[in-house]
Order: structure tokens, then C-alpha cells, then sequence
DNA sequence: TGTCATCTGTCATCGCGTGACATAAATTGC
DNA sequence: GCAATTTATGTCACGCGATGACAGATGACA
């Protein structure tokens, strides 16, 4: 690696961290891209160049973090049905965690401290996550058998990324207690799903059961109901 | 009501109609607030004077669909289990979209088809909706008499959620192919979630059962994991 | 060393959003 | 109907985020 790429790289990590610096103690709406790029002595404009915005400074790890979990997905073992293959890959990447170099480490900390004490980039971070429904979509679709446009498969990412965003829902402090709340919450769920539910339903062959009947909503109100009161 | 207010509202209807025409003609980036402001032949100033930024243009119906929603919440019979208050209250409103002026009707409609091919404006009404999650858990955890901090009551709220936003997934069209979205999904979620699965647990009579052993972490990754597979 | 690619700073510009102030309009009281 | 008051609107100025264009500085490479 060159003395260019170093440097470029040290730019960068410079920038990352004087923004998440200045985001922490003065707030986010607050710092100004201009007080990033002269703490590291840059101009606006290159700040641009390492950061197409003031966002990414503080979403970029997340970012990463999201492309790393998508790999990881790809790579479990067949056998392993959706949702087991979700939670394992969440499992293995908040295990990672804890390897960690201490700078990247708190640094990561600080970004989850930074989101959630943001409400600007709360929103943010779930734009992110939406982002990558389509793709996480995707692979769970393909374990089923199914396409992306499964109702099934919609519903095992949505319980998955309502697990996911629950987690962050509170508390960030130690990556401990982050994998602490995810158990917990993965036990919670193991208490209110069927076995089982997870995978594509036997009966129906067809690939394509996307659209519903509508005429099921002419239902009066109180009748489906009971398919959830139980 | 005196000229005044009419003439405000006037306007107001006049700046959401033609920005919403707009973004739906030429897109929503690529419009500037000028010549929204334009087209109604007020200056930019009385614009934001009206919407707080571009962006509410496009949220403010749906908005208030969550205000309203919430307000529909609340009156749900004690009886009702919590997720049965929740699904009973989204197919009420849901019925009420069609019995709506024919031009309140479209305005919804183009609104939807707007939110649906703008990514920007997807991530604004996520935020809208993670936004109004902690009111939805408050009164959730106020129905299985627990606190918000309560993971279950998390659970449930995020399921329906999850649900919500699938609904969003696809197809804006027509109120009934949304309608009957909303149904299968709910039937979906019938098959794979154990009867009772939102109410309290029974044995833990404690308040605040919110924070769990973090101890919990420390297993191996192989062995929590049956806990879902089944 | 000299050439080339690339990074950087400066300048200009656009769009969103806000505060301040003056003007025009509607409302109220007489 | 007219004056006094309230309130909406327009104009101006400004800050911040973000982008394009161009010239100069710096590292890469023969």
C-alpha cells in the first residue's frame, strides 16, 4: 500500500472520528461540516470527498456493519431453515463484537451512543435497515424456495428486523448487554412462534402465492379477528 | 368560521395539491419549494409558513392517518387482547378509506404512489412510524398492565409493525388489493404465532421484567439457537 | 528528473430553511 | 363606516449542506 492510500485512509479515519467527536459533545444538528473538516485541517470540500454527507459520518459503520451481515447470511449452511439462519448470523456478528481492537471498539460504541441519543438519525439507521430488506428478502426467499414476493418470506424478515430494531430499542452500553437483550428477545419469540413457522407451507407448490384473495376483506370486521384472538 | 381561516386553508390545500402534483409530474427531488410556491403564487416564505419543510408536503396526510390511528387505539374495548386491538383498529381504518370524497380519495391515492417510488420519502414515513412506536407501546404495555420497557409488549408492537410496513411493501393501487393484503398477512401470522402469545405471562407478576441476564450471552452460539429452530 | 495521475483548495452556485422587519389584509370595537 | 388591533404575507439577508469547475500541489512511476 502506498503512501497515497495511507494517507487517504488516515484522512478518513481523522474525519470519521473528529465528527463523531464533535456529534457527542456539541450535537449533531449543531456541528457543522465545516468545524469537521477544520479539526482535521481539510476543506469543506474534500470533506465531501471522503463523505458524500454529513449522515455518512455518523452511518457508516452501521453501514458496513449491515454489508458484513449480508455476507455472513450467505454463507450459512443450507440446512439451517430462515429464521435459524438469521439469528445465528445476528448471534455470530454480535459475538465479533467483543474481538475487537479497543479504538474500533469504543468507536463503535460511540456511533451507537451518537444514533440513539439522535433522533434525526434513529430515522437514518431505519432507513438503512429498509434499504436492505429487499436484499435480506431475497436470500430468505431463495432458502424457502420461494420468490421475494412470498408473504412468508416478508413476514420471517419483518420479525427478524423487528427483532433487530427492537435491540437497539434501548441501552447500547456494553456489547454484553446488547447480546443479552437480543437473547432475550430470542427467547421471547421461541415462545410465541409455532415450530416450524418459518418454512415455505407444504401444501401450497405453487411459487407464486403473492397476491391475496381480495375479497377476504369484505369480511365484516369482527369475524377474521379471531384468527389472532385465538 | 371567518374568511380568514378559509382563505388559509384554502391555501394550504392549494400548496399540498400542487406539490404533490409536482413530485408525482416531474419528482420529488428534482421540484424546488419555489416553484411550488410558485404555482400557488404565494412567496417561498408563506410556503414554509404552512409546511415546515418540502418533506411534510408529502407526510402530512399520512401524518395524520397515525394521529388518527392512535386516537382509534385508545377506544378499543379492555376486553380485546392487545394485538387484537391493534389489527381490529388498522381494519377499521382501512374500511374508512372507502367511504371518502372522491377527491380526498385520489389525493390519498397519489400521495401513496408517490411515498411508494420516492426511496427518500419510504425512509421519512419509516421514520413517521418508528416515530409513533413509543406511543403504540405505551398503550400496549398499558393493556397487558407492564411497563413500555416490557419485552413482550416490544414484541408485540414490532410484529404489527412489521405487518404494517409489508402492507406498504408492494401495490399502492386500490384500497381493497390493500385490504386484502392486510388480511393474508394477518392470516399468515395466524399459522405461524401460538394463541395467547401477546397477552402477559401469567407466572411472572412482576412489573419490570424488562432487563434480562446478560449471563445468557455467554452460551455458545450452537446451543441457544434451538430455542427457534424447533 | 520529468511526466503523469490524482488529491486538494478555491470559487461559484443551488436548494432548503429561518429570523427580522415592513406592508397589506382581515377582525374587532365604536 | 372608520379607527385600532391583530395577523398573514412579502422582501431581504443569512447560514448550512451539497455539487461542479478549474487550477495548483503532491505522490507515483519510468
Amino acid at each position: 500500500m502506498g503512501l497515497r492510500e495511507r494517507k487517504k485512509e488516515r484522512t478518513k479515519t481523522a474525519l470519521l472520528d473528529a465528527g463523531i467527536d464533535l456529534f457527542l459533545s456539541q450535537g449533531y444538528e449543531a456541528t457543522t461540516v465545516d468545524q469537521i473538516a477544520a479539526e482535521v485541517d481539510v476543506s469543506t470540500r474534500t470533506f465531501f470527498r471522503y463523505f458524500s454527507s454529513k449522515e455518512e459520518v455518523a452511518l457508516c459503520l452501521p453501514a458496513e456493519e449491515q454489508e458484513a451481515f449480508l455476507a455472513a447470511l450467505a454463507e450459512r449452511p443450507e440446512s439451517e431453515s430462515p429464521f435459524t439462519a438469521l439469528v445465528r448470523t445476528g448471534r455470530a456478528r454480535l459475538a465479533l463484537l467483543r474481538e475487537l481492537d479497543e479504538t474500533d471498539a469504543s468507536r463503535l460504541l460511540k456511533v451507537q451512543r451518537l444514533i440513539q441519543t439522535t433522533p434525526a438519525l434513529v430515522a437514518s439507521r431505519m432507513r438503512l435497515i429498509v434499504h436492505n430488506e429487499r436484499r435480506l428478502l431475497a436470500e430468505v426467499a431463495r432458502r424457502q424456495g420461494r420468490c421475494p414476493a412470498d408473504l412468508r418470506a416478508q413476514l420471517v424478515v419483518s420479525v427478524f428486523l423487528a427483532m433487530t430494531m427492537a435491540c437497539y430499542g434501548d441501552c447500547p452500553q456494553d456489547p454484553a448487554a446488547l447480546a443479552g437483550r437480543y437473547e432475550s428477545l430470542l427467547a421471547l419469540a421461541e415462545d410465541s412462534l409455532r415450530p416450524g413457522w418459518d418454512l415455505p407451507a407444504p401444501d401450497q407448490a405453487g411459487p407464486d402465492p403473492a397476491v391475496a384473495d381480495p375479497a377476504v376483506a369484505d369480511r365484516p370486521a369482527g369475524e377474521a379477528a379471531k384468527v389472532v384472538v385465538g
